[in-house]
DNA sequence: AAATGATTCTTGGTCCAACAAATAGGAACC
DNA sequence: GGTTCCTATTTGTTGGACCAAGAATCATTT
């Protein structure tokens, strides 16, 4: 909480520099994001009122409105009827939501994502054999099992998903482990893809454990060459998927 | 251009699920998307006015706005005044821009960051020694080259970053470089630290060049390890930094 | 006819007033 | 004390108004 107003402040957030001609929307963003650092407002405080807001920055309240909407967008206030504009956490999510929109769904991607999964999975490893615990090794069996009570597509593949994110909690990286939340939505549709054409649970279960297993003999060769070929094994049944014309059940979707 | 308006259909974009009870803005918002994507609209083209997309979808113009303001902070228009809501490619800008609010800058987040780079820029290293070719290595000169030409901190940061993110790019995964990507600013900011402690150009260009000699000699022996050094090297001078009461600074600002 | 300058019209930017809907907080009641 | 109802406040939405900037049109001049 107290860091995020460290950086706010000592960061320049904007990439682009327009010197002059800001518009009072822009401004008001702004000043209302120095009023939450002034007042040290944390999540959960309501902003005073838009009108207050209005008056307090010499804008009408369109004006202040259209502001709270950028700030909305961006998941740092979640504002609701009768109480107001309150700070939310949510920006992670909004970060999530947003970060979705700029990967495309080709088979060229299904191939760049399950190699940035390589990279970042089999990188990880030396970090997890000295580091991790019996414990954490031991969390890692709990959350593959989980698989094994899921049914459905979706279940399946979110189960996947948390077995990864588990692993990738392992190497103790927030930045790492942020990035590859990052690409939630995009890991799991390719898992569901994968799963749709052969849903197989307890052959996932059963590659996640021998995983485990590796890592638990400290094993490090067998560790990567058991993930690679994992990850590698997910993508056989996405090529095809693409041949079919995606785009006509779009636009009926409009 | 195609494959977007494929994500943007096929991927379940809000991971909250509200089922009812949207607001004219939000439904607005999911209007003009459609609209786009009906219209097989392209990068450049601009949106009906905000007359007639009030008119268009039965709503007044500040709720229009208000929606503009939304696909405006999500970098999918740019509105400039007289022609009106132009379909715009700045989304990688705006993630970027809204990724920034969530990395605080704390001794632990530096450590972090520099921690997630050794994961990332060491995991590639494998991959460079078998793919790279003698242009590939000769480009990074070229790249590290520039860091003697340019003075001050931040042009010096700036370079030392654009050799790292060449470094990165050579991994050949987009995936990975748009997260490496994301994290620019906040590395960047490191790399100022740092620099503003010791402005030593010359250094850094010596140390990266011996990276790239050892990409030449394709040891990845030497160049984990000098990676590694140089990573850490970085974190030394910015232990200090976070000494000092920040936050006053910060408030005395507003 | 072409270049140029003036005028008009369109459009986004901002603000205000009004009403509807939701609800927090208090008043009234049991 | 607890419940119910009322009211005042606040957000949600709309329409209208005005301004400034720029595009489009037209008139003037060469």
């Amino acid at each position: 909480m107290i860091d995020n107003a460290i950086l706010l402040a000592s960061m320049a957030v904007d990439a682009g520099q327009e010197p002059a001609k800001v518009s009072a929307v822009d401004r008001l963003v702004e000043q209302i994001r120095d009023l939450v650092r002034t007042r040290d407002l944390i999540i959960g405080d309501a902003l005073p009122t838009e009108r207050d807001l209005g008056e307090l920055f010499q804008a009408g309240r369109n004006t202040v409105r259209e502001a709270l909407q950028v700030l909305k967008a961006y998941g740092i206030v979640e504002v609701r009827p009768k109480i107001g504009a309150v700070l939310s956490d949510r920006h992670e999510d909004a970060v999530r939501k947003l970060f979705a929109f700029q990967n495309d769904i080709s088979p060229a991607s299904f191939l760049d994502v399950q190699g940035y999964r390589r990279i970042v999975e089999v990188g990880i490893g030396d970090h997890i054999i000295l580091h991790a615990t019996a414990d954490d090794l031991n969390h890692l069996d709990t959350v593959n099992a989980r698989i094994l009570d899921v049914d459905g597509v979706d279940g399946a593949a979110a189960c996947d998903f948390a077995f990864h994110e588990a692993l990738v909690t392992l190497a103790g990286n927030r930045t790492l482990l942020t990035n590859y939340r990052l690409l939630q939505a995009v890991i799991t549709h390719i898992m569901r893809v994968g799963k749709a054409k052969r849903p197989v649970q307890i052959d996932t279960h059963q590659t996640h454990g021998e995983i485990i297993s590796a890592l638990k003999a400290r094993d490090r060769v067998a560790y990567s060459y058991l993930l690679s070929r994992h990850l590698e094994y997910g993508l056989q049944f996405v090529g095809s998927e693409n041949a079919r014309p995606a785009r006509t059940a779009v636009i009926s979707s409009g």
